[in-house]
DNA sequence: ATAATGCCGACTGTATTGGTTGGGATTACT
DNA sequence: AGTAATCCCAACCAATACAGTCGGCATTAT
């Protein structure tokens, strides 16, 4: 229960995106130096926010990364299921046919609970909150 | 990012003795085929809790387990600690020296929030909770 | 033409997960 | 004393995920 390197190099990521846009696209070096994620690594991970519709590159030179949105309208949430799948921790809460008990397990409730502050809590921030950095912790 | 069948069984488990107490150790076979838990993982799971100080054993004829503590008084949380090691999901939260650049992190309050958000959703339920199901979703 | 950039598939070492196996040590009961 | 039920423990295993790396190809501004 732990949150990956390659989520949290993600979202760093997203916020330098977020706080760099400039009408030009961010090369992907530039990200990287700036953050210190290693630049291979990194690349694999903007694929995959590239695939979720949340960044969109243009090649060649002086290519480079955009947000496809606006900073305000992209929650956290959605970086996090792009790099960790659903957020959900326990299968029998999206899908209650998971667990033939999930009718009668107490435990899901516990399950269920977790899953509502997670959520709550990842949607509650956008890219802009963090660029602002005006979020009370 | 996800919850552990270890944990999910050490849940079960120990939602299943909060609500089979009845001054009797309950013995591990019990518990395996109540929850259908392969009875060689359960040992396992049931070792940590042990070492936790969550259960105690008797061993020997009619032995078994039980729970320390009243079920009231026995946090959701601590059972996942127990199991699935600090709650914290990311490491700088918890150990702000865990990387250099924690003070200037915009990312770091996502990290704190979703920490709270989950330490809030899983102390707030007890055992006890859940053997009543009086929990709302 | 060239250099900067993104795109992609294959590979690797390490750790974790979800178990199993086999053999002990304790204790209640007869 | 013997036996069966029970917990305790260390070692092992297969599959998967994680955190990267590497090498080459495609695209485009200049």
């Amino acid at each position: 229960m732990r949150i990956s390197s390659r989520c949290e190099y993600g979202l760093r990521a997203m916020v330098y995106l977020a706080g760099h846009d400039a009408g030009r696209p961010v090369p992907l070096s530039e990200i990287a130096a700036a953050e210190s994620i290693p630049a291979p690594f990194l690349e694999r991970i903007l694929a995959k926010l590239r695939e979720a519709g949340l960044v969109k590159a243009t090649r060649g030179v002086s290519g480079g990364y955009r947000l496809t949105q606006a900073a305000a309208d992209v929650h956290v949430g959605e970086v996090v299921t792009a790099l960790e799948g659903p957020l959900s921790l326990v299968g029998c809460v999206p899908d209650r046919g998971a667990c033939k008990r999930a009718e009668s397990c107490a435990s899901r409730i516990v399950w269920r609970r977790l899953d509502n502050a997670i959520t709550g809590a990842l949607n509650s921030i956008t890219l802009e909150d963090l660029t602002k950095e005006a979020v009370t912790p």
